[in-house]
Parts: C-alpha cells; sequence; structure tokens
DNA sequence: ACTTTCTTTTACGTAAAAGTCAATTTATTG
DNA sequence: CAATAAATTGACTTTTACGTAAAAGAAAGT
C-alpha cells in the first residue's frame, strides 16, 4: 500500500525535474513530509501536484495556481469569509469561460483551415 | 471608414501597451505600415492582435502562437507542405483538447466548492 | 567497503514577455 | 511658430518559472 512517493517517482510519474517540484513546495504549494532531510510524497501531495499542472496548463501563472489550491481547501466557518470565497470561485469561473470561449474560437478557426486544406488536397488529385 | 487605427487606439482597445504592440511587430507577428516612422496599424493587424492575444489568454507561448498564426495563413499550394499543415493542425487540436478538458475539470471542482459554500450557508442560517 | 543512485541545500543563470526610462521626432493646435 | 502632446527607438530592468552546477549526506545493491 505504498504510502509515500519518492520525488523521482514523481518527477517521472508528471514528466517534470526535481527543481520544479521543490519550486512548488518553496511556493508553499505543496507540502511533503520529511524524514532526515529527504522528502516523502503522499498521495494528497500527489494530487496538489496535478491540479498545479492543470493550471499551468491552462496559463494560469503561480499566484493564481495558489489561489485555485486555496479555493479548494474548502470553505471556511465563517459568514464574511464564506461570501469573499464565493466571490473568488465566480471570478475564475469567469477566467475559465473566457478561456473556453477561446479554445471554441481558435478551434472552429482550425476547422476552417483544415477544410481549406482538404480543399487544396482534392484540386491536387483532380490535377488542377 | 476608418482605414487606419493609431497605435494608442488599439492599446485602448486591448488593454495592452505600445510596447507590447511593438513588440509583436519585433516578433514578426504583426506588420502595420508606416507613414514616416508612425505606425498606421489597418483591420487586418487589429485581428491578428485579437488573436495573439486570445493565444496568449490560453498560455500559448510567442512562438507557439506564431505557429498557430502561420496555420491561419491559409494552406500552401504544395502536397508535402498541405499534409504538414495538417498534422500540424491535428497538434494544435490536441493541446486544445487538453485545455479543453483541464477547463472542464477545474470548474467541476469549482462547483463543487460551490455546493459546499452553499450548504456551509445555509447550515449558518439555521444557525447551527 | 565500494560504487551507484538519489537526494539535499545553496547559489547563480536564463529565457520569455514585457515594463520603464531617456532622448528624439513628429504632429497638432492655439 | 512655439508649445504641447503623441510616437519613436534603444537600452536597461523586472518578473516568472524554472535550469544548472557544486558539494555533500543518505540508501541500496554487489
Amino acid at each position: 500500500m505504498h504510502k509515500y512517493f519518492s520525488i523521482t517517482e514523481l518527477t517521472r510519474e508528471f514528466g517534470v525535474s526535481t527543481r520544479t517540484l521543490r519550486f512548488y513546495e518553496d511556493e508553499g504549494l505543496i507540502h511533503p513530509e520529511r524524514r532526515g532531510r529527504t522528502r516523502l510524497f503522499r498521495s494528497a501531495d500527489r494530487h496538489l501536484i496535478k491540479e498545479i499542472l492543470r493550471g499551468r496548463r491552462l496559463g494560469f501563472t503561480i499566484n493564481e495556481i495558489r489561489e485555485i489550491i486555496e479555493i479548494y481547501k474548502g470553505p471556511p466557518g465563517e459568514l464574511g469569509q464564506l461570501q469573499l470565497m464565493m466571490t473568488r470561485v465566480a471570478e475564475k469561473r469567469k477566467q475559465l469561460n473566457q478561456k473556453r470561449q477561446d479554445i471554441e474560437d481558435t478551434l472552429s478557426e482550425l476547422d476552417h483551415v483544415d477544410e481549406a486544406c482538404l480543399a487544396r488536397l482534392a484540386e491536387l488529385r483532380v490535377g488542377s
């Protein structure tokens, strides 16, 4: 039952360097345990790394990723904090919707390009 | 019929600095005309800027954006080039689909957070 | 015990994408 | 036409997100 992951295990799984994982720790995004000086990653850390890399693929900065991770930490007890959090969630959702729209637009332009390519191919085959 | 846009007009429209637009020109992404030394942007440039910023929001690098823009320039005549281009289109589509999946995943996690917040709010209102 | 492999810390380096500043030019307008 | 505003280039700086190298401690196989 493999309780811990080593750093290289995770670098191999996710295709990142040890430097990157240590950097994320420095940034306070993950908090692996220690045996002596060696880092021991648990599956919670592993899951967080997934989230981080997902954010990275979407072009979020480390700070934005940090915000998202903070959000995941679950709802706080106090009313004011709750309302603040819901505002933040709405904000992130807005950013994500914008990105989604950007993706749809780009994909549809790629579709046009593809069609144009196919048309040109057909022409070539006929031997224009 | 407003044939040209000035640089500041476009910086205002898109919320970027003049330095940024000049940077994109240096990178060969846009090619505004010149009257003397002053840049004159046409709507084609304006449209390109939109594409660039869209790519930027999605976390593409300048080089990746350049690739996308190259793709938009329309299908080439020669067969080999055509096939190469279709490969590139497929590649970009793959990246975009990954990003879209990332967005869906993140949005659905935000939904969970939101629900948790609402639940907690309800509790508070009852006065737990 | 020896070697190999992993891991650590510390510190400096770097590429990308602009920001900032200074010194000019050019354009506009009262 | 002098003044002011807007635009230019060029050089230097900054921020982000790591890369890389050095030096050394620890673990594991032979």
